[in-house]
DNA sequence: TTGTTAAACCAACAACTGTCGTTAATACAA
DNA sequence: TTGTATTAACGACAGTTGTTGGTTTAACAA
């Protein structure tokens, strides 16, 4: 589901092609709340109101941006497993992690705004990936069972990678056993 | 920690809970992106730059006010506790269940802003108990576990609070085991 | 090629934001 | 009670936001 290749007016898929870029480059200078729109269209060469035609804030393009980026990783990665659950499972955790070490080291120190929508994306990205792997093995209640495992790895890639004492490997170790359990109890 | 009543200069808690008070009746009008620092102060009577005196934009005041007032709730709850684990978890539960739910009854929809708000101050009052009630039953590794449950149950209960399906104490029967079983391996 | 459609540009707008410097009022201690 | 320090009130500022109406340009199908 939607896919970038989408059949897309050329101008629109280079417009946003244009606003990524130059956001993700903004980013790389100035935290996320010090970024105006206006930042924005002068970087990309692009007047201010066709931002606006494409999202309604800056927000909606951090969004879309981390969600697409995730989606994207997610679903290179899982097309790497066996279709067994435990390494589905695994796959997920590491993306998460490489995702998010990648996030936080990319850009400097993100606030309020910025890791909540991060945090979301990476969840409602894992729920989806975890939701079909669930479906598959017939478990009981998946949405549930998916939610609470995408909240609970999310939370344990944020943690570790503001510490980063351990490896992402590591971490899989250490938290594949509970999530697997979850799943199947 | 952060006690109310620190012994503050009674000119800013009355302030503050006049802020919250405006907040508050606004929030049952308008969804929280709708709602302008400019229409806090004028429903405060207070001026708009003593608004930014206390917190730097709306989102601060958000954020306060809903940490402020669901870790009132789950001292209050916790307190009703024997001890157990069980139980404390049992109580967190429904103490995040009845938060959201009164939540998004109290106020209309809202937006991409508010929920993670909500959700990050939750999930971060339910951590800071859980690691008091793991620290006395001497779990390993209790920051990471405690980090785990406590956003695994945030999100199954924001996902019953949306819909309502089933009772919050249904919920609580349903998760209590495996997350017990996080805990005590 | 031409005509239609839709996207990008542009200028200009009212409103909101966040900050500053100054003045007035209040808390609190001597 | 008086003096001092803190805090709220106020007015003004430049900059940002989100929207609008109108123009130009590019895509694409006939």
């Amino acid at each position: 589901m939607t896919f970038e290749a989408q059949k897309l007016d050329p101008r629109v898929r280079r417009t946003r092609q244009m606003l990524f870029q130059a956001f993700q480059s903004l980013l790389a200078e100035k935290t996320f709340d010090l970024i105006t729109v206006l930042d924005i269209s002068e970087r990309s060469t692009l007047n201010r109101a066709t931002f606006y035609d494409h999202f309604p804030d800056k927000f909606a393009l951090l969004e879309s941006m981390i969600g697409e980026r995730f989606g994207a990783l997610v679903a290179a990665r899982m097309a790497q497993g066996d279709g067994t659950c435990e390494t589905a499972l695994r796959l997920l955790i590491l993306a998460a992690c490489d995702f998010l070490a990648e996030i936080s080291s990319g850009c400097q120190k993100n606030q309020r705004q910025f890791e909540p929508m991060v945090e979301s994306q990476v969840k409602e990205g894992m729920r989806e990936a975890l939701i079909l792997a669930l479906h598959n093995h017939g478990t009981e209640n998946p949405e549930l069972k998916a939610t609470m495992v995408s909240w609970a790895i999310t939370g344990a890639a944020l943690q570790w990678s503001r510490e980063r004492k351990t490896s992402a490997d590591q971490l899989a170790d250490a938290i594949l056993p509970t999530t697997l359990k979850v799943v199947h109890p």
